[in-house]
RNA sequence: GGCGCCGUGGCGGAGUGGUGACGCAGCGGUCUGCAAAACCGCGUACACGGGUUCGAUUCCCGUCGGUGCCUCCA
């Protein structure tokens, strides 16, 4: 087997990936917070570790995933102001806060299953384990690493002397051009916390007892001690998008770090963002779409993740409707592609005659192309180029020339690594198609024009387009 | 204010110190009874200025522009 490329962030460096465990993987995701509908931008991340887990599967690996879901409310700063967000989704909806988290949690399922992405190992909820992020707390009191203030249990950034490295953060000059004004009993405003107080009594829900008082976790404990609890103290791979590098994955490392004196994860892969119209998804911008308003535009989530994948994870790109309809074309290419399957057939039958057939011999040897371009750092976009010059080759062979196991299987590797349902979104056309098709072929032998063209028009109801060659008529979607 | 990332043809999007990946769109033509999402062909692209070099889109410096994080937002 080849190896593995991974860009690592903490070295910003490609290095090659090493599993702790011979043919085994543990890997964490950073989940949603679920508030309110994901956005496109939120699922762009889980499409793109979607296809990291698709390409160590394809490797070989067994792969352990663990992907959070931060059901807990938090408060919408860090100085200690702003509402809680799942409280507010509460307020607005006239539900509880549980409520407001299996509601949205139900909706990133949803969009999640649209969008073909196969379901981690465990996916595990933040309330689920608050007894464990209790613990966690305690072993880094225990080693000196907490203090205490008037609104919670905070830990001292000052006690772990390799905070900044992770990110390579400036700090004394984040400190001096900070945009927020921290709480100042804090001994330093990097200092983050791990049990937040429910001081004046007001919470009703999503709020539980701790040695230190009544209140509810941290915002970055969960992660820390899920994994812990599911993968255990150092994991292979840990994926997020840019924006945790300086504050979420540096608390986290230091968080478990501190409690386990080990390294978390050995590699850290970071997706860019999702620009959509050229900026940043704001919902006061009118540019946060999602899955929803592609679909009332006629858009499969599909084609999203189409246009996703053609990127590199880690270039910024940019949602335009334009951008979007350009990948659903080049989807709706594959799909004609992949329904040529129903129309060729295996003629080649001994061994020799396969392996000495150009194009089966080049469809295999793609296979192991596009798996290879994915182990090096998930270069998707080398791997598209790969299948779209295969294609332009098929595309102008004689369909008698195309052996249909080896179609199939190319169509196999493609949707086993990139999710495009390109197999089950291309069944083959019906019994009276298929007679339609018969009498509109003896009709051009006859050359009976108009009956030929009626035809045409009535496979066009029916959806399906015909392209007539030297060597006979092909049919595809419409 | 600090720390980043990025600027490639109409739109996306790779890549490279020295013959213009790939996709979408467009144009011309071909095949065809007609058609076609079929085939063939078509683009003087690498923000700007300077430097290094025989030679830079590719390396270095600067400028301008865009964008991100520092507010759990992927």
């Amino acid at each position: 087997m080849s190896d593995i490329y991974f860009h690592n962030t903490p070295t910003n460096k490609k290095e090659t990936f090493r599993p702790i465990h011979k043919g085994k993987v543990a890997l964490y995701t950073c989940g949603p917070t679920v508030y309110s509908t994901p956005h496109i931008g939120n699922f762009v991340a889980y499409i793109r570790w979607d296809i990291l887990v698709r390409m160590l599967i394809a490797s070989g690996f067994e792969v352990t995933r663990v992907m959070n879901i931060t059901d807990v409310g938090h408060l919408a700063s860090d100085a200690d102001e702003g509402e809680d967000k799942m409280l507010k989704g509460a307020k607005r909806e006239g539900i509880s806060m549980w409520d407001v988290a299996q509601r949205y949690t139900d909706e990133f399922m949803n969009g999640a299953k649209q969008l073909n992405l196969i379901t981690p190992t465990f996916i595990t909820k933040a309330t689920d384990f608050i007894p464990e992020q209790i613990e966690l707390i305690k072993q880094l009191e225990k080693k000196g690493f907490t203090y205490s203030i008037d609104d919670g249990v905070y830990f001292d950034t000052g006690k772990f002397p390799h905070y900044a490295d992770f990110a390579h953060l400036d700090l004394e000059g984040m400190k001096a051009g900070a945009r927020v004004d921290y709480n100042n009993e804090k001994r330093s405003p990097h200092d983050f916390a791990l049990w937040k107080f429910d001081k004046k009594g007001e919470r009703t829900e999503m709020v539980w007892d701790s040695p230190w008082g009544r209140g509810f976790p941290g915002w970055h404990l969960e992660c820390s001690a899920m994994i812990e609890a599911k993968l255990g103290d150092t994991i292979d791979i840990h994926t997020g998008g840019i924006d945790h590098i300086p504050v979420h994955h540096t608390n986290e490392i230091a968080q478990s770090e501190a409690a386990h004196n080990k390294p978390l994860a050995h590699y850290w892969l970071h997706t860019a963002h999702l620009l959509s119209e050229g900026t940043k998804l704001a919902k006061s911008l009118g540019n946060s779409f999602l899955l929803q308003d592609l679909a009332d535009q006629g858009f499969s989530a599909l084609d999203f993740r189409m246009f996703v994948s053609q990127s590199h994870y880690r270039t910024e790109s940019n949602f335009t409707w334009e951008n979007l309809a350009a990948a659903a074309n080049r989807l709706r290419n594959w799909q004609n592609i992949a329904s040529l399957r129903w129309q060729t057939y295996d003629t080649l039958q001994s061994d020799a005659e396969k392996s000495s057939d150009e194009l089966s011999a080049a469809m295999q040897q793609a296979r192991e192309a596009i798996l290879l371009a994915l182990q090096d750092d998930l270069e998707s976009p080398q791997a598209f180029r790969i299948i779209d010059e295969l294609f332009a080759t098929i595309e102008r062979t004689p369909l008698a020339d195309i052996q249909q196991t080896s179609l199939r299987q190319l169509l196999e590797t493609i949707d086993e690594l990139f999710g495009l349902q390109l197999l089950e979104t291309t069944p083959d056309v019906s019994e009276e198609v298929k007679l339609l098709i018969i009498e509109r072929q003896r009709a051009r032998e006859a050359k009976d024009w108009a009956r030929s063209d009626k035809l045409r028009e009535q496979l066009a109801h029916q959806h399906i387009g015909i392209h007539d060659t030297a060597h006979g008529s092909i049919w595809y979607r419409l």
